[in-house]
RNA sequence: AGGGCUAUCGCCAAGCGGUAAGGCACAGCACUUUGACUGCUGCAUUCGCUGGUUCGAAUCCAGCUAGCCCUGCCA
């Protein structure tokens, strides 16, 4: 009795999954009453593609709001016209659409409460919170002082409430030349947290903007808008990075100040960095513009666009994400982390094919010359709801390079002389040797076949230890393939010593292989997985393209080893 | 008188004063129509360091050390 009790609360606390310590901070406000509610947000700069960096928050944002059954909003924090695109905005919203974050009916930008911002600019002048400076940026820096000094006075600061109010309407109304005046808040020129230095809060810029047009020409900074966008919005949780940590008294100072009734709070995390990948997006940028990557899709990249373009699923996404966790501690997480939650994702839930990747090809010298059959293959042998197809197979066929050696190291159980294999799915072949050109290569493998073992099993119970993979050499899928490692060198890490990037030269191969023909008709693949050099998970659809195209997304697990 | 943050296995990461969860990676065994998958097993006497408090410290205190962020009219 007192047994099973024991059993039973130990099962029960293993089905505990500790919170993350933002979970922890919410169920503290909700408990405090501080909020009532969760309401989170994404707010991105529309000036670059998104990556896996902010899927995780994405995906953490989103999540809280659903675990804690509350709101996530869409927001585009698109105060700086300098550096923004309508083209970001879009690319943007098809990553979040797709990771499966829904945000409804709430998609916000940030310049749609330029009025709003303008009005507690005005606010804060009104209360002496904020002036109008002729300081240039060169001078503003000079007076900020440094880390260890203070700063000066501004010596505008002392302008009286209405000249700073006539002041800022000239620069709202287009009287001010870009750069020549600002609104800094007033708060203390000493601080040691330099953002607390009378912030510049707006500043004058004659540009164009992709939503507001020319309706304005004074944008506000990100310290004095990004809370007033939540506050708006009503959020209660605004969750950033760490960066952010300084300006988080900055962030108060404003909403306080403002006097919003139900200020949000900023709690920050530690990004996500993977091993080896290269996401700060100025370097992207480089590499795209330098043709050194075919793209912000360049399946070396880790941008949404490229995971979506290798087959990586917003389930697997999800994933990796959760699998590393929320905390402050910077970290960077292994690469075979990400690689292991595509193969979980995919290998129940997708069909496999073989491929043929460095092909030799295999002659069945008992096999009558001319004929084909077609075989029932199993789609997965793992879920049998995926169904089978047929695969067509005759006298040659190609198999990978790798699946042969003439002479085997002990333990091979692949093709070699005088061994017997399967050819997945068909027949017991037993190799009777190969051909080899002038310069020694293998350019042939022989074999005969047990044409009892039809389906891939000997009526008389035979065993073979090893099955390999094939496709039909005259019926195959001729298909281009990207192989790819890491753009930069394991050891050495991303940056040179001089502080540029470390590639590596030969990151990307591309190459021809061979798919069985149960593919046909099939032109652009949409998720596929290598199980093993040569199997794929795949799942397609119609499109109009002419070829074939994938890349390999999952890197190898050991397969055999040449013993020391 | 710079300030803020962080430090638990190769990589993530729980832990919140009662004697180190879990995952990835790795290794071994078993199973296998791919050597994958699956299953089982192993993998921190120790929590950046040094002291202190305590019956008891990864958890509390003090002092060090290391790393990251901050001197944009970027976000």
């Amino acid at each position: 009795m007192e047994n099973k009790e024991l059993q039973l609360e130990t099962a029960e606390e293993k089905e505990v999954v500790s919170k993350n310590f933002i979970e922890q901070e919410i169920d503290k406000d909700l408990a405090e009453g501080v909020y009532d509610t969760v309401h989170t947000r994404f707010p991105p700069e529309p000036n670059g593609y998104l990556h896996i960096g902010h899927a995780k928050s994405i995906l953490l944002n989103y999540g809280l709001a659903q675990k804690y059954g509350g709101k996530f909003n869409m927001r585009f924090d698109d105060t700086n016209p300098t550096k923004e695109k309508i083209e970001f905005v879009e690319s943007i919203k098809a990553d979040i659409e797709w990771l499966g974050a829904d945000w409804e009916d709430r998609l916000f930008f940030a310049s749609d409460y330029f009025e709003e911002m303008y009005e507690g600019a005005i606010k804060l002048i009104k209360k002496g919170k904020a002036y109008v400076s002729d300081l240039t940026a060169d001078e503003i820096r000079a007076y900020r002082g440094t880390l260890t000094e203070p700063g000066k006075e501004d010596p505008y600061a002392t302008r009286s409430i209405e000249e700073n109010l006539a002041l800022f309407e000239a620069m709202r109304n287009g009287e001010v030349a870009d750069g020549a005046k600002v609104l800094r808040a007033r708060i203390d020129m000493s601080s040691p947290n330099m953002n607390m230095r009378d912030p510049v809060i707006y500043r004058v810029a004659h540009m164009h903007h992709h939503n507001t047009g020319d309706k304005w020409c004074i944008y506000p900074m990100y310290d004095f808008a990004h809370p007033i966008e939540d506050a708006i919005e009503g959020i209660t949780h605004s969750i950033c990075t760490l960066e952010f940590e300084d300006h988080r008294p900055l962030y108060d100072w404003v909403v306080r100040e403002l006097e919003y009734p139900h200020p949000p709070r900023q709690i920050e995390f530690a990004k996500l960095y993977l091993k080896n990948v290269i996401t700060g997006k100025r370097y992207i940028k480089k590499l795209v513009e330098e043709g050194i990557v075919d793209g912000w899709d360049d399946p070396r990249l880790v941008s949404i666009a490229a995971l979506r373009r290798r087959g990586f699923t917003p389930e697997s996404i999800k994933m990796f994400v959760e699998l590393c966790g929320v905390s402050k501690a910077n970290s960077i997480a292994d690469y075979a982390m990400l690689e292991y939650c595509i193969r979980e994702d995919l290998k129940l839930k997708k069909s496999r094919v073989m491929a043929v990747l460095d092909p030799i090809k295999l002659v069945i010298d008992n096999y009558p010359e001319g004929q084909t059959e077609i075989l029932d293959s199993p789609n997965n042998l793992e879920n049998e709801a995926l169904g089978s197809r047929q695969v067509p197979f005759g006298r040659e066929l190609y198999i990978d390079r790798e699946d042969f050696m003439e002479e085997p190291p002990k333990k091979y159980f692949r093709m070699f002389p005088g061994n017997e294999v399967r050819l997945m799915n068909a027949y017991f072949v037993k190799c009777t040797g190969c051909v080899k050109d002038e310069n020694g290569n293998v350019v042939e493998v022989h074999c005969t076949y047990d044409p009892a073992s039809k389906g891939g099993n000997s009526p008389d119970g035979r065993k073979v230890k090893g099955t390999i993979h094939w496709v039909p050499a005259h019926e195959a899928v001729e298909a281009e393939v990207r192989l790819f490692e890491n753009l930069v060198d394991e050891e050495k890490g991303v940056y040179n010593e001089d502080g540029s990037l470390n590639l590596n030269p030969n990151s990307l191969e591309v190459r021809t292989c061979y798919i069985e023909p149960s593919i046909k008709g099939a032109k652009a693949f949409e998720s596929f997985q290598f199980v093993r050099q040569g199997f794929f998970c795949v799942d397609y659809k119609d499109s109009t393209e002419d070829k074939l195209v994938f890349n390999r997304i999952v890197s190898l697990k050991s397969s055999f080893k040449l013993p020391k």
